[in-house]
DNA sequence: TGACCAAATATGGTCTGACCATACACCCGG
DNA sequence: CCGGGTGTATGGTCAGACCATATTTGGTCA
């Protein structure tokens, strides 16, 4: 015989909701983040000793730190140090990108539906970088002449995408810059596709210089017309 | 002495960037989806097969898959049974509500990048939903009746979500629907204390009335005047 | 034969304790 | 003062056990 009788521990109440002990822990972290008001690279206590201060064991410590890691809110290193053991963070960008991926993966979203939503936040993003938006001239610039010299379909996307968070990025809202990341990450496979099936960069470059033109002229409404017929080209249907 | 030297073992090349075990997991789990074609509905192997099977342990498999429920696409339920195990599913609204709701608490995220996003998706849904919106009236009216009725800011605010909610669903993209309920559940907090801020409803509701109104009329222009102005007066600044 | 109840069983959930690899901290000698 | 060796805290992984739950199975009784 081992281990400890344990069945008459944690009744709470006649119903008990039956609250997983990695949630519990869960919400233990979120309230001290919240309660002690911790931010970006302030480190939570080691995996033991939470366990202990939580009175739980360290298999269900770090599925709530793994939980909270693919939200993007903390980071695990090892070894020794300041630097070490688990810090917060906030990445939204690669856990959304995860999100939206394994969605697509079900089917529960159609491409449509993302492009759809892409073409609504590019069309408010390039509205607002034609407003006040000359800083991103230049990168914008500088990921035309890198698709220009791209040799394939792949470092066309890449710069692509490059372009297109410029716009983004613009418009000073990191939420939106953060889904637009996650929408083209989520289908940089279905957008070299794209890529391959026309053949031919000629015309989507076209429409990156309308783009980049109307921005600079600062014209709101010939920015919003030429980001939308790109994408009704790119992604016809 | 107990346990095996496993010293040796996953030696890649000479570099071997180390991949942790449960990622490799994740990996798989996600290749079997695509590959597969799994769906909604269907089950994976149990945690003890998959840990044979990917010749990892079981703590892994778990980690992995906890990876995955927060992502929203697997669901565990205890038992035996055809519904037992780890089922696919698809649920980004809460795996987005959580992950917008923790970075905001780490404030990478400003409540005006939200309230942004929040009025981008609103003028574009309402625009939609006066083209061909009709489903949705009858869903507003209600919510706006369920709004008169309410004696408490947490009631009001419920069915103000609602209102908003029907609005995003006659878009009829289901993506920019789930964006919209995470905004709205991860600042529900907020949401509550500007309703007591504000003391008074009744401006809120005129604007609500006004946007069913528009809406209609399928009269898209005044649609979107309607709702940005609602949401300057709930969210000023 | 059919309905009901009890045992077997498969599943996720949790715990314990161990070992490994890593990377900084510390100390000691030159 | 500096360089290297050792100590040690940390996450990563594993193995094995037990628990709670819910279905399946099979037997018993009407």
């Amino acid at each position: 015989m081992s281990g400890v009788d344990r069945s008459q521990e944690f009744r709470r109440g006649p119903v008990g909701p039956r609250t997983r002990a990695y949630e519990e822990v869960l919400n233990r972290i979120e309230e001290r983040i919240t309660a002690d008001g911790l931010t970006v690279g302030d480190r939570l206590p080691g995996e033991r000793q939470l366990a202990e201060q939580l009175q739980v064991s360290r298999s269900s410590v770090r599925e709530a730190l793994r939980a909270l890691a693919t939200l993007g809110v903390v980071s695990s290193q090892v070894g020794r140090g300041p630097d070490a053991g688990a810090v917060l963070t906030s990445r939204p960008d690669s856990a959304l990108t995860d999100l939206l991926r394994l969605n697509l993966g079900l089917s529960t979203l159609s491409m449509r539906e993302v492009v759809d939503t892409r073409l609504m936040i590019e069309q408010w993003a390039v509205a607002h970088a034609a407003r006040d938006g000359e800083g991103a001239l230049d990168e914008m610039a500088r990921a035309i002449a890198a698709m220009d010299a791209a040799t394939t379909p792949e470092e066309f996307v890449e710069h692509d995408i490059a372009f297109h968070m410029a716009i983004a990025a613009a418009s000073g809202n990191r939420l939106t810059s953060a889904i637009m990341r996650a929408l083209r990450d989520a289908v940089r496979r279905y957008a070299i596709d794209a890529v391959l099936r026309l053949g031919d960069t000629a015309d989507l470059q076209a429409d990156h210089r309308r783009i980049h033109s109307a921005v600079t002229e600062g014209d709101a409404a010939a920015s919003v017309a030429a980001v939308t017929e790109h994408l009704a080209r790119a992604y016809p249907g």
